[in-house]
Formats: C-alpha cells, structure tokens, sequence
RNA sequence: CGGGGAGUGGCUCAGCCUGGUAGAGCACCUGGUUCGGGACCAGGGGGUCGGAGGUUCGAAUCCUCUCUCCCCGACCA
C-alpha cells in the first residue's frame, strides 16, 4: 500500500533491484571505508556573528529544504545510515514515533482491530499476481536472490508493502461469512528503493502501520476506509496539531491495486503538500488475485472485499516542517515524551540546596499529574545553553527556577511555541502546567491552520499557476474535469499534482482550469512532497 | 542516470597548487572560577588523512581506478 500514490507509469519489472545475501565475508566489504560527510550540509551556514557551542540552523527563509535536514540534525532525531536511503532513527525521534504507536495502536483497538505480524520476505511471484500491483512497486522492490550459501530458488522480495503475503494468508483465514469482517494491522518496516531519499520523507526503509481488513461487501469496506481515514484525521489533527484535508486520489495518484484511495493532506511551512496518511478500497482486486472467497448466509460463495490504510514515520517529517521554527522542532504536548524540562537556576551550593529542594516538590506534583518532566540539573552548562539546547529538542514548555522566583513563591514558565515567558505560582502548578500545555497543542493547530489558509485560494486562470507556485507555493483550489491529460498537463508544466479531491466542500459549477470543460467542484493542485 | 559539490579526530574545516610523514575551533576528560538567554582559565586524551593500486628515498598532498554522501534535475513512496 503507498503512503504516497502515483504508481501508473512506472518502468517494466526489470528495473528491479537485486541484492544479494552472499556477499563471501572475507572480501568484498569495505569495512573502512565508513567515513563520510553525510550531514555535512547539516552545519554550514553561520549568521550569529559568535561562535556557537551546537549545530546552527539555516534559516527557513533562506533555504528550507536545508533548514529541514539542519533542524534534524540540532534535534538529533536521526542520523545517515551508511547505506544510501537508509537512516538512523536515534532516541529523539525514535520517542516521537512511539508516542505516535501509542495514539494510533489505541485508536485502532478502539475500532476492533488486532495486531498481527507478517513475514519481511515474500515470494516474488506473489507480486506478480495482481497486475496494477507489481506494475506500481517492481520498480522499487528489492529481491533477494542469494542466502545459504545458495542462489534461491525463487527469488524473494523484501516487502514494500504487505498486500499479498498477508492477501495469500486471509485465503485460509476467511472460510464463512462469520469470519468476517477480519480487522487487522501490523507494525513494520517496508523497503521501497527511491531515486532520491530525504529523511523521514522518503527513505528506502521506514516505519509504518498497516491495517488489511476483509469485508462482505463493498459497502462495509466501503464504511471502513472512511472509518480509518476519520482516525488517521484524528490522529493528526488532536494529537499532532496539523490540520488536514481529507479527500479523494485521482485515478493516477491511487494505490497500485486499489479501487480508489483517500487521503488526508497537509501543508507544510514552505506552502507544499504532504500527504500525511492513506486509506485505500481495494475492493475485491486482491482477493480475486488470490481467490479468497467466503460462503454468505444464504450458502453462495464471493470473494471478499478488502481495505488497507497505512501511516508512516513519514509523520515525523510533517511534524518538523509544520510546527519547526528557526530555533529548532517544536513538538506538540500529546506527542512529547518530555513536557516539560525544568531548569534550576543557582550560584551557590546553598542556592542550589534551596532551588532543588522546590523543584523536587513541584517536579513530584507534575509528575504525579501524569506530566513527562525532566529536570535539567546538568552543571556544566549555563541556563542560557540550556535554554537553546531544549528549545532545539522541541520541547514544549521550560520551567526555569532561580533564588528570585523561590522570594516569590514562583518560577517562569517559557512556552516553546510562542517564546511567551510568564510567571505562575507554585501552588497550584499541575494545573497550570496542563493548561499551558493545552494552549500549545491548540495554539499550534491554529498557527498551522492560519498559515493553510493563507496560503490556499480558489484559482481560475491556469496562466497564474507557476506564478503562484514560484512564489508562495501553497494549495490552488481549481476546478478540474476529470481528465487524466489535464492532469498530466498540469504536472509536466508546473510540477503541482492533485493532491485530492476534498471531501467537504460546496458543490460549484465550474470549468475546468485546463481545457475549460465542465467541473462541478474544485480540487486542490499543489507541489507536493 | 545527467550536472554540481564533498570525503582529513565526535562535528565544522585548514593543509594539497609549490610531496618531507597532520593542525585549528567546537565537542570530550581533569582541576578551578562561573551560572536569570549559548561562561572562562589551565592542563589533557583522541585522527595516518573514504578505499585500492601506482609514481617516489618519502604521498593527506601527484597519477589511475573505485566507493560513498550532499545539492539540483529526471523520477517518486
């Protein structure tokens, strides 16, 4: 299943990529050759006329594709891999992920799904048994060829998604219409070989969920691609503060195999879209390619339909570049595993004994409110370090504490998202502490909302488009006819795609921005990710 | 795959043109003074220069081949 569609016009299957597991250990690997410059790019820059400690950050505004990959850097959320594509999720950004598991395991077991695991290696001749499906993925799949010692006999496919393993298993799973529907998901890693990588975005291995569902009829797969694209809604707008817009693939921009694909669509800080989630009907595509067929009340026999909807580390990337500033990530309360962090502020060991003694009695009542604190008691840095250190990281709110504040039975509290310091007293602290978070989960989805909207505007003369997208970028609600050239027009001309076609929005008599014929709504173009 | 850039301690980079066997800043370690927006002093540990081959008395430096990463393009989860 892709997280991204677009699959119709690839390259034939012998584009395939063959690795191979029979690399003899004693040659042929270059164990020294591990140097490299990768995050090279990473610190280059310098505008701060001082000399700085840590890892600058390129401005937004100066270049943002730099500024992406410096402020994953700053915030150590991974690292280059020494394989081309692959990259190190290092405990920062790994954190993230695992919030992100958690909020979306619960909502799935909250709609009736289980887990479940399937194997990392397929058969290739699976792939090759639903036509759309190995004509979108052979060309970036990786086939194994030799193991043992051996060539294999047949040759297997490291999955880029799991669709036919887990379409070869329901086989035997499904018999009766009792055994429906079959709600199930996984957590894994898939393999896809990309031209061109960018972490998180777009890396040869990631992380991801994906639900595979059985269903009795179309209505009910129907029912529940919507259903999880409503969670996948959710998911980003309550935990990750990013607004999105659910709609509909185009016929090109859908799953390689699917009936027809959903998705929910974002827009990051440099105006371009990101498409944050998929949800696909595959119908009864997959289970016809697999004969799987259940027997229904009334004793016929049909093949099942089928869903599948997935999500990705892919997330973590729309979380930088939706709510990252200059200074760094910003990462939303409900998806910070650290909160808070706590800075002491003292000179002398009888300030410290004092200023540690208050923050381990409020540090223990936010704790006790269920709120991730840390507590940065480092000596080696000044306050004015910390500060940067943390705000980099992303964290959401900073408690700073000195002999001053304890005179006034208060500390400081620093709200990552909008640089706001304000006082607050000491009793009551949970209270504020949760109110305070609750602003900044809120106070981000409106800031992105706000940008979105500013950045999106009805357009009806094609003439404008590379104007606007030079310029601003941003999403171009156009009315479109349907056609699969003007689509294509679009893209060769302006690089925009069609993001999707949006569920909610008035229906309007139009014309086509293209060819000029009849369009009864509009759907968004944008440069996408 | 095409164009460009780059591989030298953990990071950023100098040295390479004009071969003589490695240097700075940051980070790290020790001690001390500091600590309310990226502190300072002193001392210290760490690299054989992406890899292979060649030229040479001698190679980070010259030559050949090769691997890798980054950016742009093509392409796109």
């Amino acid at each position: 299943m892709a997280v991204e569609a677009g699959f119709c016009d690839k390259n034939s299957y012998h584009a395939r990529i063959v690795i191979s597991l029979a690399i003899p250990l004693q040659q042929g690997i270059d164990r020294g050759g591990g140097r490299r410059a990768q995050s090279g790019r990473a610190f280059g820059s310098c505008y701060d006329p001082k000399p700085m400690a840590e890892a600058k950050i390129t401005k937004r505004t100066e270049d943002y594709s730099k500024w992406y990959t410096d402020v994953i850097a700053a915030a150590e959320l991974a690292d280059y891999a020494p394989v081309k594509g692959c990259m190190i999720i290092r405990p920062n950004g790994y954190a993230i992920w695992e919030k992100m598991q958690a909020a979306l395991d619960k909502m799935f077991k909250d709609t009736g799904h289980q887990n479940a695991y399937f194997p990392l290696f397929i058969p290739e001749s699976f792939l090759h048994k639903e036509a759309q499906h190995v004509e979108g993925f052979a060309p970036e799949v990786a086939v194994v060829t030799h193991a043992g010692g051996g060539k294999l006999e047949e040759p297997l496919v490291v999955r880029p998604t799991s669709e036919t393993i887990i379409w070869n298993t329901y086989k035997n799973w499904i018999q009766s219409y009792r055994d429906l529907p079959l709600l199930i998901n996984q957590w894994c890693n898939v393999v896809r070989w990309e031209m061109r990588t960018r972490l998180f975005l777009r890396t040869t291995e990631f992380l991801w969920q994906e639900g595979h569902t059985a269903h009795a009829t179309y209505e009910d797969a129907e029912e529940e691609t919507l259903r999880m694209l409503g969670v996948y809604r959710t998911f980003a707008e309550d935990f990750m503060a990013l607004p999105v817009i659910e709609g509909r693939k185009s016929e090109r921009e859908k799953f390689a195999g699917a009936d027809h694909t959903y998705s929910i669509e974002a827009m990051m800080g440099d105006g371009k879209a990101l498409q944050a989630g998929t949800s696909h009907h595959l119908s009864q595509n997959f289970a016809k390619a697999f004969d799987v067929t259940f027997q229904t009340a009334q004793g016929t026999r049909e093949h099942v339909y089928a869903t599948s909807w997935g999500l990705s580390t892919r997330m973590i990337g729309a979380l930088i570049m939706a709510h990252g500033d200059d200074n760094g990530i910003v990462i939303p309360p409900k998806l910070a595993t650290i909160q808070v962090v706590v800075v002491p502020i003292f000179r002398k060991p009888d300030e410290k004994e004092k200023v540690m003694a208050a923050v381990d009695a409020f540090t223990g009542a936010l704790k006790a409110a269920g709120i991730g604190i840390k507590v940065d008691d480092r000596d080696q840095h000044s306050p004015g370090y910390k500060y940067n250190e943390w705000e980099r990281r992303g964290i959401p709110l900073r408690i700073e504490v000195g002999p001053r504040d304890l005179d006034k039975n208060q500390v400081m509290l620093a709200r990552r998202d909008n640089g706001q310091k304000t006082p607050a007293s000491q009793n009551d602290l949970p209270r504020t502490v949760c109110e305070t978070l609750d602003a900044i989960q809120s106070g981000l989805f409106e800031k992105a909302l706000a940008h979105r909207e500013k950045l999106s505007r009805p357009v009806d003369d094609y003439s404008k488009f590379n104007e606007i997208l030079d310029s601003e970028s941003g999403f171009l609600w156009s009315h479109w006819c349907g056609s699969g050239d003007c689509e294509e027009k679009v893209k060769n001309e302006t690089k925009a795609t069609i993001r999707c076609i949006p569920m909610k929005q008035e229906k309007e008599a139009g014309t086509c921005v293209v060819c000029a014929a009849p369009s009864e709504a509009r759907v968004i173009f944008a440069r996408a990710y």
